[in-house]
DNA sequence: GTCTATAGCGGGATAGAC
DNA sequence: GTCTATCCCGCTATAGAC
């Protein structure tokens, strides 16, 4: 019995979505992923070329929905401690929901730089460095931050949010706590952090 | 002329590090170490055994010093905040030398977590937490820092220094600058690090 | 569209002569 | 200790039968 157009090729995306977020890219195989998804070499090249043709399909998929989710809540008009508190709660409610995104995308990182960041990028469509450095130039002036230069504060935040979800197999083991346990743990951090950068940029 | 004990193992363990520091493990072959150290592929395994050993034993060198620097800090009697900017500046200085390593470390875990974790249990004979959660709890008492669970402020530390050297490549594309360049945007950011780390724990 | 079989490459490791 | 030659493996990709 057949699916509509091609139901196999869909059963080798969703086997190798799952392979490539698992294992990375040069920690899968066309082979792995043709006998997970009960087919064989010959079919992955047929219906995607290459590998990284592949593989390329699945990462825009992951990488347009962590930037979408981050540049809507970057783009809001919130007040400011508030703003940052939401960008905070955004990022970890994301990563949270995809803890793999992460280690998916700097894994990968060494794999094929300009492209990468060639997409990265392009997908700035609003502005959102300057937008953010618009409204700290603003609470700079009103006297309620510190200085606050732009890249290295946005850069601490992007520190904060991510590094606890790149640390978790390490961290869980060394500490010896379940994921589980240490996912719990993050939410606590979470709230640590947002308290965190706030008491650091104030005046 | 013959040199030593084995000056072509010393000549091998030089090139393979610098190689291992620019390429990463995956990114540098058996092949390219013999080549640029001028010996042979035969020479590199006689003197090593496998490339895997060669790294472990390059990591373990700068893992070992890491380790003994952060010690040392943490059981000299420098005031709380010059401690704190101690300890940030040898994560730096450290990961300047050898910033192939958190990009290893993170390859390692989803390979191998259990060895990996195994290791850095071993590797904490001194008790870095505690003497840490010891001083901390110290200067609460004197109502000099906020309430800091410890955990928590080292996850912050190492978030802080770590991250910036996981992001080097994608955000040195992203925001079109050299790695050179991004090095030494990193050189200030240490600054910024320590300043934000001061402020968010004081009262 | 499906599959088998294999080409062709590059990797790590090793045997064995010197 | 040193080197050449080679093994064996896993990978991507494709040719060609059905």
């Amino acid at each position: 019995m057949k699916q509509p157009v091609s139901e196999v090729r869909e059963r080798i995306l969703d086997v190798a979505r799952e392979l490539f977020i698992k294992n990375g890219y040069k920690g899968t195989s066309v082979r792995d992923i043709a006998a997970a998804s009960e087919t064989n070499v010959a079919m992955v090249n047929y219906y995607f070329h290459s590998k990284y043709n592949l593989f390329e399909i699945i990462f825009e998929e992951a990488f347009n929905r962590l930037q979408k989710k981050i540049f809507s809540t970057l783009s809001s008009d919130l007040p400011f401690f508030e703003l940052i508190e939401t960008v905070i709660d955004s990022y970890y409610e994301m990563l949270m929901e995809y803890p793999q995104i992460p280690i998916f995308i700097l894994n990968e990182i060494n794999q094929n730089p300009e492209r990468l960041s060639e997409r990265m990028r392009e997908k700035d469509p609003h502005g959102v460095f300057l937008q953010m450095s618009k409204r700290i130039k603003e609470e700079e002036k009103k006297g309620v931050i510190k200085e606050t230069p732009p890249i290295d504060f946005l850069l601490n935040i992007l520190s904060l949010c991510v590094f606890p979800f790149i640390f978790k197999n390490l961290g869980s083991n060394v500490a010896k706590v379940s994921q589980r346990e240490y996912s719990e743990m993050i939410v606590n951090h979470k709230k640590y952090v947002i308290q965190f950068v706030i008491n650091a940029l104030k005046k």
